[in-house]
DNA sequence: CCTGATCTTCATAATTTCTTCATAAAATAT
DNA sequence: ATATTTTATGAAGAAATTATGAAGATCAGG
């Protein structure tokens, strides 16, 4: 899960990027409106943190643009308190809820969660297959059983796979997700390889059965392991 | 929406029909394994929700009864708190989820949603002909059933040409979109007519019938097989 | 600042796929 | 009918992609 923060006040940044990638979100920060832009025109989201007082383009302006764009990731708006009309003008755009400076970083957490539920994005902690069970939230990988030992990029990749069950993830996708920001299309060699050749390895899948390779694109998980 | 709740205390059981019948999911009851068992066999769920501890058979032999029917209705399991094992060996069954009593209203239909959402499997666009259908997702080619084995080129050409059923398609244009970037019509010799024969043997073609010779031109696909 | 775990890079192997080319077959024109 | 053009085909070498082991880099915790 790929959160955008987007706020001029590096404290504050700083401070909720931690408790995000505390709960394995993947983190991205722009301080100012244009910055958030681009941000969003070449990465995919699944949901943005927007305060609204920003420098160069205000909240509303990127919320404006961002629906334009008929982009539909969820967006929180972060304002100073009181502001009814803020509130109001935010949700009008197209913000799908609205938190009041200052806020609890567990306040923040619980809106995070249930706007990502809202979306379609993973509520149910539980990724299945045939033969591999994967628990988002307590992040433990079983299979007949037996539970299975990964590293985080494994188990990311592995959630990431399940997830687009019975379609082919490229790997830059694949590291669009997992990696996020620190992922250079460029100066990435052939680590996801590496990864998975671990993957299989851990699970027992020397065929590439459960884990496919689609060769020319990436790699697959499918419904039935055979 | 057709749900089955299989649990032995029936105040719960009210409370949670009455919260699925106000979302307007059709709520079906049992109260024992066997019972459950019973309703399963004559009407058809799309999801379950499975208490463990159950009078006659328990949930687990439920689970386990409904899996070896080859029956794949999502089954959310729900469990006395903390039981780790009982959660791992719930989920090995067939288990699609779980979720720990008490839990709040919520928080179930969440997950319900969630199971629901995903047993619909998202519908990615299919190319079919009388004989042949493409799954551009998972990219998989199916020929009455049948699934056919197609290298990326073979792949990428036979989606063109459905994509463009019932239109000639030059060996040009056919070029410009399967190879893209690395498309020199002068360097190229007769790569496209080998990609084709090679598709026409794979998809037992022989004659051409599928797959049209458009002299002068380049392939053509039709919409009737004949 | 160590230490062990994890991640990335790199070189090379294994595998698959693509293109080329020579020739045959088929369709069309003369 | 024969010549000419276009398409079909088999096989082999070239090229591209993926797999893998191991070494070095990086990171987190003590």
């Amino acid at each position: 899960m790929r959160i955008l923060i987007v706020d001029d006040e590096p404290e504050l940044v700083e401070h909720i990027r931690q408790a995000l990638v505390q709960q394995k979100y993947t983190v991205d920060t722009a301080f100012d409106g244009e910055e958030a832009m681009d941000r969003i025109y070449v990465d995919p989201f699944d949901l943005i943190l927007l305060d609204i007082m920003l420098p160069k383009k205000d909240g509303f302006g990127v919320l404006l643009e961002l629906r334009n764009e008929k982009k539909s990731t969820p967006v929180l708006m972060l304002t100073a308190s009181g502001g009814t009309e803020d509130r109001i003008k935010g949700l009008d755009l197209g913000a799908d809820d609205y938190l009041a400076k200052p806020f609890s970083m567990e306040e923040l957490l619980a809106r995070i969660r249930a706007l990502l539920r809202r979306s379609n994005a993973l509520v149910s902690p539980i990724l299945k297959n045939a033969t591999i069970s994967l628990d988002t939230a307590s992040r433990e990988v079983f299979q007949e059983s037996r539970p299975i030992e990964l590293t985080p990029k494994e188990f990311s990749i592995l959630e990431f796979l399940l997830y687009n069950t019975n379609r082919a993830v490229s790997r830059y996708t694949m590291a669009e997700h997992v990696w996020g920001d620190e992922f250079d299309p460029m100066t990435m060699s052939n680590s996801i390889d590496v990864h998975i050749k671990n993957l299989r390895k851990k699970i027992s899948d020397p065929k590439g059965k459960l884990i496919r390779t689609v060769r020319g694109v990436g790699y697959m998980i499918k419904d039935d392991s055979e």
